[in-house]
DNA sequence: AATATAATCAATAATGATTATCAATAAAGA
DNA sequence: TCTTTATTGATAATCATTATTGATTATATT
């Protein structure tokens, strides 16, 4: 009977068995995005490190970013500005965005693998990420107008 | 009995019906947005526009592409690096986009409303406007692997 | 423990798309 | 033709991301 890892025991695992090497700026980082309830941006995750290490630079955030992006621990979301990151679920998922505060929550969305393979056929793509961004506006920013 | 307006043509009368200006530049604009079989980038557009207007410069391009994105009757799809506009098609629909060569065609998929509206519901977000992109390899760039 | 090697860090500059500014120009209506 | 004012285009600014590079640190080997 083994008790389940926690989202940050997963990540750190992953970087281990990836032989990528725990420094503490990563160990923070993991936390943090193991953390996060919402979708932080690399500057957003930047500002939260600084307190613990004030000398950490956008640079090793973002490679440290991508490094979890490599070995599928983590999501990227583009947006128009910046990307956003979900490091609790690395598989692709419909996303709701706030057009107006940037606010971003998992969306549940059925997608019918059927038509994914009938577009695959038809135009000869083969599909490796599919990104479904809802752009709206979230119940707080609705009531404002 | 009337002759079905071309597109060039129902973006010039868009234009005229919003009391905007008919310059020759947004004329030319118009011209190739319409023309175009794929989903041109402001820089692409602005490169081609300096065949006939070797002074025009890149705001100018954005600017018009906003004002027809204002009026709805260009669709600018988010990619990571750069936007691409669709100008034969301003309502959202569905792309396949090719990760290696940036080759971008309509996709064709039956979007359930019935989910949609159970996603609203369930999230409070009130949606505005989906964006549906499904990253993956063009058929030549398959083979190139 | 000391050394060699490679990985990582952080500061800095570079890149590239997009936007802001503003004086000069030209479209449209009188 | 004249007037009004939207539009243009040159330029600079902004901002996220990436590249560079020398310094620092971890790891393996002796
Ligand atoms: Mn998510
Ligand atoms: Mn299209
Ligand atoms: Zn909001
Ligand atoms: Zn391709």
């Amino acid at each position: 009977m083994s008790v389940p890892d926690s989202r940050f025991d997963q990540l750190i695992s992953a970087l281990k068995e990836h032989n990528f090497r725990l420094t503490p700026q990563r160990v923070e980082l993991v936390r943090l995005i193991a953390v996060s309830e919402g979708h932080p941006s690399a500057s957003q995750l930047h500002a939260k490190i600084k307190r613990k290490f004030p000398t950490m630079s956008h640079a090793t955030v973002y490679k440290t970013l991508s490094l979890l992006k490599e070995i599928n621990q983590v999501l990227e979301i583009d947006l128009r500005d910046d990307s956003h990151y979900d490091g609790n679920r690395p598989d692709p998922h419909p996303h709701l965005i706030c057009v107006n505060c940037n606010k971003i929550i998992d969306g549940e969305l059925l997608i019918d693998q059927q038509s994914i393979q009938r577009m695959e056929q038809e135009s000869g793509y083969k599909i490796l990420r599919p990104q479904i961004s809802f752009y709206g506006l979230c119940p707080d920013c609705k009531e404002e107008n």
